[in-house]
Parts: C-alpha cells; structure tokens; sequence
RNA sequence: GGAGGGGUGUCGGAGCGGUUACGAGCUCGCCUGCAGAGCGAGUCCACAUGGGUUCGAAUCCCAUCCCCUCCUCCA
C-alpha cells in the first residue's frame, strides 16, 4: 500500500497521489443543486460523499475550505413556481431551506459556504466582459457566446476531440459560430426575473455561475473540483475554458473527482425519468446514520441501484449493534488505536474506499479488527471514535459529562 | 466515439494472494391435526475466456469477449 492518499483525477485519467496546494488551506468546491424540487438521493449520495472527503482530508491534518454553490436562477424553477402559483424568488428561498435542512439531517457538517449564485450576479457580469474584452467571447442575436475555437484544450476532461464533442451539439442555434459554443449571458426567458446587465436585461449563463462563485472565494486555481460524472460534458469543460481562457493559469483545478449516480429502475434517479426518492423521505424511514452508511458502502466512483430493502437491513444492522455500544472512555492504549486508525487510513487512502472502511468501523464495532483478530473494547471505542467522526455515523456512545 | 463500473454456485451478493462469506430459494429431516414459523442438514468448493507471475489466484499482470450506466438539462 502507497503512502498517503491516493485519488483517481478525472484530468489525467488515473489515479493520483494528492499533494496539497503549497501555501493555505486545500480549496474543494461541489456542484451543488438547482433548487427546483426537494433532495433526492441521488444529491444524498453525493453531497454524503463529498462530505466525507472534506472530513477525512481535514482527518489527515489538511485545512479545508470547502464550497457548494445553490443555483438558484434557472428556468425550472420559474417553471416549478409558476406550477406552484409563488413569485420564484420565494419558491426558491422555500426550497433553498428544504435543502438546508435536508443537508443537516445528512450530516454534511464540512461546508464552509453554501452560496446562492443570484448574489453572485456582478462576478459573472464581470468575467462576461472580461472575455469579450480579450476576444474569447462574441454576440450573436443578443446572446453572449463562449468563443470555443479561441481556447485550444476543449475536451480535454471528457478526453475528447473537438470533432468527437460536434457529434453531441448544445445549445442549439443558427447564430453560434461553432456548434461548440456555449452561453454566457442570454436574453431572460419571457416571465422570468430580469438582471442589468451591459448586454441587456437577461440571466447569465449555466456555467459561468460556478466560475464566478470559485473565481470570487478561490481565486485563479484551485484544489478539489467535485460533482456527478454526467456534469463533465458540457458543464465542467466549459467551466475550465472560461477560467483558462481569462486566466491563462493551467490547470485551473488540480484535481476532478466525480462521483457515480444512483439508479432507480436501471436508470439515473433523476426528475425527468420520473423515479425520484426523496431524501427526506428515506431520513425520516431509516435515519442519518443508516443513510450514511448505506451511501458510504457503496464506492464513490460507482453507479449504483437504489435498493430500499438493502437501506431497511443496514438500519436493522445499525440498530442491532447500536444495542451494546462500545463507549468511548479511559483505558484506551494509544499504540493499539494508533496502529487501528492508520489500517483506517490505508483503507481511506486508496481512493477513498469507503466500502472496506464501513466495513472495517462494522467489525471493529463487533470488537474484531481487519484480520478477524479480538480488540479490546478501549482500544475500538477509542479508534472508532474518531472514525465515526470521519465517516459521519455514530459507532460509539461518546461518555456523557 | 469517450469515460466509469461490472462479469462469482438457482438468484441476490461479499471477497483485495492461502481457512466452505452471507442472504434468499429449493430438497430432506425434526416439530405440527394441516399449513406456517422455528430448528437441523444438504444444494457435488462456483468465480466470463485465453495466457502469465507465484509453492499457491476469484483475488496481481497481459490480451480477448460480453453486460450496465453516463456523456441535451441534470448530483
């Protein structure tokens, strides 16, 4: 087993040690979600995920900053508020607290910001004209284009040329240059909210709402870039080459890390397909605890069959072992724990292998380590302590003061 | 075309170099007025294919075949 931890990059195609930045703390930004409709377990699982990192990360000593963005302006949700008969700015406060409570019964504790890209507005305007500014950005029919031919690496995450990305056109339109190109600001919808801009009142573009929220807390570059692999085409290619484009600093983010989707029916869970489970609804039937646990025996990087019956037995699981808790208490011999914690790690350090280390907190709340071996019970309440600080689900009784 | 994940006994599903995982189903037995539940035993030690490494591979390496998901918006 290599030292340290080792993760797969969407970038470079393989799997990576992760050297953090050379000065401050690492910087991890997730696409977060459009607040159309209440959390399903698909984002669950994700946003879990993610969260996980942030605390093993900060586990092996490293600082974080860790960043989601809401987006909060989008056709869906006029379209949903109009279904709804509200104004959709307050449809999507509505939803925006949903989120937010959904995201604490979850346990995602790590974020250090959870921001709305609507106050995110003058960034993006700015960026907008800086590219236009520099030629790597045009109009056409009242629309501001990304100029793709202006930026060399397009398909350079997707591992694909510019001839292989034509053949999957976006953004349909006789007035683009290059099939390739994407928005940047656009005309509102009719109905819609209207935003200033020097272009004409209209609403910015998807992509450019991440960059300006990364661009404003990270700067230039920066560490951690997660999110569903489906958002590598188009979304996360354009993020780069905007950012690339006005910043010449290559490679805009160190390392991309996506995550699996959950399937519902041999399909992606997802609104459109009409096969949702709301996380909300699978919290309030099993709990944080088995939820997590549920999310985390799955590896990240895979996609994989919403199973309500598999969720049903790891809460009977967690239960049944919750019955005689290990408490956490004096007694513990640090070398033991130490020598448990670091099998924790190497199993963590392997791309984040949360299956063999759920697996591990499970028998080691039985009292057996990895190897099948007896440990006491100060020496695994202690280690698992801290693992369940890690994994985000109770495996000890903490002692009461 | 690209990327990811897989191919394990009837089915589901573990396994990460060396003791039959496990669950469900099915079969038989115990129990029972019958059925079910429960208990016990069994379901011939299975791992896509072909090579290789090794004392030893489902597990590592190489090649091949097949399956699933994703690539408009989407976590």
């Amino acid at each position: 087993m290599p030292e340290g931890l080792v993760l797969f990059n969407t970038l470079t195609a393989g799997k990576e040690s992760f050297l953090p930045p050379e000065e401050g703390p690492v910087k991890v930004f997730s696409c977060g979600p459009t607040v159309q409709d209440y959390m399903h377990a698909g984002h669950a699982r994700t946003y879990v995920f993610y969260d996980t990192m942030v605390r093993y990360l900060r586990h092996l000593g490293h600082r974080v900053e860790f960043l989601m963005n809401i987006t909060d302006i989008d056709e869906s949700i006029e379209a949903a508020a109009e279904r709804a008969g509200v104004k959709a700015a307050d449809y999507a406060s509505a939803r925006i607290e949903a989120y937010r409570r959904d995201m604490d019964g979850l346990g995602i504790s790590t974020l250090s910001g959870f921001v709305r890209v609507s106050e995110y507005v003058p960034q993006m305007i700015r960026l907008t004209a800086a590219l236009l500014e520099r030629g790597y950005a045009y109009m056409a029919d009242g629309i501001v284009y990304f100029d793709t031919a202006r930026y060399p690496h397009l398909g350079q995450l997707a591992h694909q040329s510019r001839a292989e990305l034509k053949l999957r056109p976006i953004e349909l339109s006789e007035h683009k240059k290059d099939l390739l190109d994407f928005s940047l600001w656009r005309p509102a919808p009719s109905g819609g909210a209207r935003m200033e801009s020097p272009w004409g009142e209209g609403w910015p573009g998807w992509h450019i709402q991440d960059t300006a929220v990364t661009s404003t807390h990270f700067g230039q570059r920066y560490d951690i870039h997660g999110g569903a692999h489906e958002l590598i085409y188009p979304h996360h290619e354009a993020e780069i080459a905007q950012a690339e484009a006005l910043t010449g600093v290559r490679p805009f983010v160190r390392y991309w890390v996506h995550c699996g989707l959950v399937k519902k029916g041999g399909r992606k869970m997802s609104k459109s397909e009409g096969n949702i489970v709301y996380a909300k609804d699978i919290l309030s039937r099993y709990g944080a605890d088995a939820v997590r646990l549920y999310m985390l025996s799955h590896h990240y990087r895979e996609d994989f069959e919403f199973d309500e019956g598999e969720l049903a037995r790891k809460k009977e699981a967690y239960a049944s072992m919750r019955e005689r808790p290990l408490k956490a208490g004096e007694g513990a011999d640090a070398g033991a724990v130490e020598r448990l914690l670091s099998r924790f790690r190497g199993l963590m350090n392997d791309d984040f292998d949360s299956p063999r280390a759920v697996d591990f907190a499970v028998r080691l709340a039985g009292r057996v380590d990895g190897d099948g071996r007896e440990v006491r019970a100060e020496d695994a309440a202690a280690a698992l302590s801290v693992i369940s600080g890690v994994l985000g689900v109770n495996f000890v009784e903490e002692r009461s003061l």
